[in-house]
DNA sequence: ATATAATATGACGTCAGGTTCATATACGGC
DNA sequence: GCCGTATATGAACCTGACGTCATATTATAT
């Protein structure tokens, strides 16, 4: 009966990078990298400046630790979630849901997302941008197979490239989460998945 | 016969002013706001810095101004070229192909209008942002117009409210300009409009 | 309880970069 | 060609932020 596996020390220090990045995460995703000092960082985390360094060995050193931990956790939340249903009209509902979910449960996280997979990722000088689209490609590759199943399946209507399709679903939801943060009260995120995926879906043109 | 309306002196100032936008915006667009120093433009615009403060009040001002005329020079632009058509199929047609030929000839107006629309716009201390969102907002409405009135002649069918299918042309646009500013050769922009719109215009489901 | 090792602290050195301003240069009228 | 005004210049100044390291504090072992 052994339930910490990692010693007490170890399990403290993770718990103290923990709640550096916790802080950070907070400043950051409000203030953008360069308008966050460590100091900054280290008061709202209640550390020495000296105890962030024993973490990480620089300020970007934190971020791109930041970045990548959270992209992860988030993405690897969203492919659990849409692996589980077979259907694949299901699949693509079931991300729409979840990732609404998961962005509701981290807001702070969606700013440092949008920063990171658009545009402005000059923020932080390369290194840390490579690793990011890379994973954001292979989590597009994911989506599009859905899409390809779902052709194969005589599901889907073959109306485009299976990734342009991923890229399409990921978009559009982007941009209602994007509306979302913009003003929650006037455009809230769907609670129905098919308020976003109808634009999908169903044909634009009256036939 | 009066073709310089402006004093020789005043449009040689402007003509200045212009260099210097042209300069920052090569190195904004490239490395972002915090890792350009004023320095840097100086020397590729061939100024001293004490004349950027000539025409701008400091980075800052500089940066906002760069932004702001760029965004609506290329707003009016592709405003301008969706009035002409009658037929609304025909103006998302063209507003797919002329925001495709814009960006073609401005690549490095990309970056920036990803950064400031998307996410990352607390690069700069709020200000800009406000005045930014508002104009995109803007732009969104007269999107949105194209799809109120093609619902309303009973070309369009009513899949979903006209300034959400604005939001979705438009991030749909994006998601292939960012494919393309990624892998140029791998994703070009399609030359036809239709390869994009048909995301829209044909239902993914089969029947 | 004491000694020793491990860890945390934050004052300070250093330096990059934004902004200023005294000086130099160019311009225009007489 | 000369003088006064307007404009351009870039060295120097100054702020602020990163990262270090000598010291203090806490934990561990005996």
């Amino acid at each position: 009966m052994e339930p910490k596996r990692i010693p007490r020390r170890e399990r403290e220090k993770l718990r103290q990078r923990e709640e550096i990045l916790g802080a950070a995460l907070e400043l950051f995703s409000e203030k953008g990298f360069h308008n966050v000092s460590m100091h900054e960082i280290a008061k709202k985390s209640e550390f020495a400046i000296g105890t962030l360094y024993k973490f990480f060995k620089n300020k970007e050193d934190l971020y791109k630790a930041l970045v990548l931990e959270r992209s992860d956790k988030f993405h690897e939340a969203i492919l659990k979630a849409i692996q589980e249903p077979d259907d694949e009209i299901e699949k693509l509902r079931k991300y729409v849901r979840v990732k609404g979910q998961v962005f509701r449960d981290n807001v702070s996280v969606i700013r440092l997302y949008f920063a990171e997979t658009r545009g402005a990722s000059f923020n932080i000088t390369a290194g840390l941008d490579r690793e990011i689209r890379e994973r954001y490609g292979h989590f597009l590759e994911n989506l599009a197979s859905i899409f390809k199943s779902g052709v194969k399946k005589k599901r889907f209507m073959k109306i485009s490239d299976p990734y342009y399709l991923a890229a399409a679903v990921e978009s559009l939801t982007n941009a209602f989460l994007f509306l979302w943060v913009e003003a929650p009260e006037r455009h809230p995120y769907p609670e129905d998945p098919d308020t976003i995926l109808n634009i999908l879906f169903k044909g634009l043109l009256a036939p």
